[in-house]
Parts: C-alpha cells; structure tokens; sequence
DNA sequence: TTAAATATTTAGCCTTGTCTAAAAATTTAT
DNA sequence: ATAAATTTTTAGACAAGGCTAAATATTTAA
C-alpha cells in the first residue's frame, strides 16, 4: 500500500501527464507546493516502487501501475464526490478538500458498495468521469463552450477547473450541470462570447468559456 | 488537530478508562501492539497538548479535551458503522476495520450531514450508543444477558465486545438486534445458561452471555 | 560555443513515531 | 525490610517525508 503521500504525488503525475508528455520536478513541486528537493527524493522512491519511470534530470512518466493507482484515487476521489453532493447534499464546490480524505481510504469492498450504492454513477458532480473497477474511462465527449459557433445549442456538461471559486461564480449565473446553452455571438475581439441560458443572455471570457464543458 | 497515532492512543485511553480509573503505559502498549517505551514517549506528548494528565511512573488519564477528543472519534465511528450497514449493506462483522480509517476524517460538515442523512441514529449496528455532537451519550439501560433471572424476557440489544468472530458466532445461532429471548435455565456449576429464542432452546456459556446485553 | 541562467540532485538536518537496550523506579515476595 | 521481579522511563537508532544550502546538469542566450 502506497502511503497518502505517495498517492497525492501519483495523482500529481497523473494530472500533468494529461497536459505535457513528461513531468517535471519543478512542475510536481509547484503543483504540490513542495520544495524541488522533496520531490526529487519522491521521484526515487517511487521509481523503485515501479510507479513511475524516472531518469535523473530526464523527468517522470508513471507506468502502467502507476496510472492504473492514479485512476484507482481517481475513482474513489469522485465516487465520494458524488455521494457528498448527491446524499449528504453538499454543494458542488465544497466537496474537493473532504474526498481528498476520502479518497485514501483502503478498501475494495468499500468502493465496490459504494459505486454500487451509488448506481453505478459515470460522471460525478463536476461532470468529471468516472474511471471503471479496471481504470476505464469512458469519453463523454464534450467541447469547451468557447468552441463552439454561433447559434449553436447545447447543454452543460463539465466543469473543468472546478476549483471553489469558479463553482460560486457559476452558481451565481444560473449554470449548473444540465443547464441549457445556445450561443448567441462570438466577440473577436477578446475571443469573449454571448450565450444564452434560462432565457436570458449573458456574456462570458473567453477564460471562464474554456472551463465550461458542452455536449451538443 | 491531533495526528491519526494520537487519535488511536485517546482512543485506547478512553476505552481502558471505563475499565480501570487510571491507565498504565503497559496497558496501552499491549492493547496496541507497541513497545512500553512507545507509549511512554507519546504519554509525554499528549501530556504536553493536554489531553492527558500524566506522572511519570503513575500512568495516564484524560483530561477534559482528551475525553470530549475520544467521545468525538468514538461518534465518527459509529456514525461511519451505522452507514456502512444500513446504507451500504455490510455485516456488522466487516465494519470495524474500515470505520477505524473512516474515524480519522477531518470535517465537522460532513459528520453533521452524515448524522443527519442517517437520521439522527441513538446506536450503531452493534447497539452500542452514539456519542452527540456536544459528547452526550445516552445511557441505553442494558443489562448483561448472564445477570437476567430464569423466567426473565426481553430482546437482544447489544453486543458488547463485537469481534468479528463473535458476532459471526451470533449469526450463526440467529442472534441479532431486537431477536427476543427468554432465559429458560440458569445452570449453577458453570453459570451457563439456557435461552429461548426463535422458538428453539439454545445454550450458551457465561462468557458469551455476559457479552450479549438486552433490553427487558 | 561558451557563459549565464535555470533546473535538478545531493548532502545534511529536522520532526514524528516507532524500536532495542539499558537504567531507574516501583511493586512483590521472602 | 531488603532482594528479586516487574514496570516504566531514558538513551540512542532508524525510516518516512519534509526542508535548506550547496553542487551539478541542462538549457538558453550572447
């Protein structure tokens, strides 16, 4: 069993492999508000562990273990996430810091009843799937809201940074996971766009668009 | 916030006080599978952070903030177990490794919302009481199965020491919560005793009787 | 293509929580 | 009441996981 530390560093590895092709102390230490030497050490021991492939100075990848450990948080991560929101009725942004506990938490049994519990949820409160027994992950394919065109239609799918802040902000506009959207124009100029919810036109930056999933 | 090994000592402290008045450093050290020498060191700790009272060579005892600190972990838990069983379906043989990780989460919020979801429940599945959020515990007025008199009814209402393999024993003989007996015979030469429940007369020793407590 | 800037690793230290071995205090038994 | 047995504490070590400061690689820029 991988201690707690070494699991918030595996699921680091996993997020910034998303963005870039390898890793790098630096970025970890950043993400992870740690000093680079800290994490150098890490890296070595979980190279041995076989978690990661590591090369001194060269970056980290995690193997096959590793992102297989990383979907395992993952999943519990966000099958608590669901139950907060949808039984404990937390709201959407306070739920992060309680299944970062959560998620350490070892038990098989314990996940398998939940997800069961559960209904066997494919998505959790943020829109985020939610990886299988055996770390599948299934494509929801959806679009940054900002990709779309003009008139097009769709609705709310995913939150994609869904830090407290940006939820609040969302929960102030009306827009929740559902929420229909139409795009009413598109503004050149600072890539902003106008859109459509709840019959009533508001506008967006081109940031804040970015975030917002849609499915079409 | 005391870390998780502080939590298990205050844990321990509290369950060995109930049974003598003062708890000495081999007790602990037995109880938890530790050396004496472990336990004086933390004793020191704890006694710094006041949540103990402690003279060296004199042994321990909970301060105020150490007993409402274990009543608080002690509510965690059964809250966790009551949740575990009634809503995730486990027996109540499987719970109390996973309630022992579940105790140590940090979150007001969420033990307020979880008392709520399950309803404001009075004892866990093994009938054990509840602490409240302020550190009340009812008094359940039970009385050790033994201590009944032949001819004397009432139910099962809780269990005492629920190691798995006695509640599994419980099982077996179709014992559990609000099961209603009735003490057919007390045998004098072992303080054994014969019940009746279900219809069928079942034996039981003096030690497994003295772990069943019921309601009259 | 070499010098400066930046990134990474190494070396050594700290804290927490455990251990073993030895010393000291307390309790028990003769 | 003292010697023996037992309990408890102290001293010193170790692993995990963090830090700072210094050394070493790598990358960037002149």
């Amino acid at each position: 069993m991988a201690s707690q530390s070494k699991e918030d560093y595996i699921k680091v590895l996993y997020k910034l492999e998303q963005e870039n092709k390898v890793v790098s102390t630096n970025d970890i230490a950043s993400f992870l508000k740690m000093k680079a030497s800290s994490v150098s050490d890490m890296l070595k021991k979980l190279a041995i562990e076989e978690y990661i492939d590591y090369t001194k100075y060269k970056g980290a990848k995690l193997t096959k273990k590793g992102v297989s450990k990383a979907l395992s948080i993952i999943r519990k991560h966000r099958l608590w996430e669901t139950f907060l929101v949808n039984h404990l009725k937390f709201k959407w942004d306070q739920v992060h810091v309680i299944a970062e506990q959560l998620e350490h938490i070892d038990s098989d049994q314990l996940i398998d009843k939940l997800d069961h519990f559960l209904n066997y949820p494919k998505s959790d409160p943020h829109g985020d799937p939610i990886p299988g027994k055996n770390g599948e992950i299934i494509n929801l394919g959806h679009t940054p809201l900002n990709e779309l065109n003009v008139m097009d239609n769709g609705s709310i799918a995913a939150i994609k940074k869904g830090t407290p802040s940006f939820l609040q902000y969302m929960d102030k506009l009306g827009i929740e996971l559902g929420t229909k959207i139409k795009v009413i124009d598109k503004i050149e100029f600072d890539k902003s766009l106008e859109i459509k919810i709840h019959n009533k036109s508001i506008h967006l930056s081109q940031e804040v668009a970015q975030n917002i999933l849609i499915k079409i």
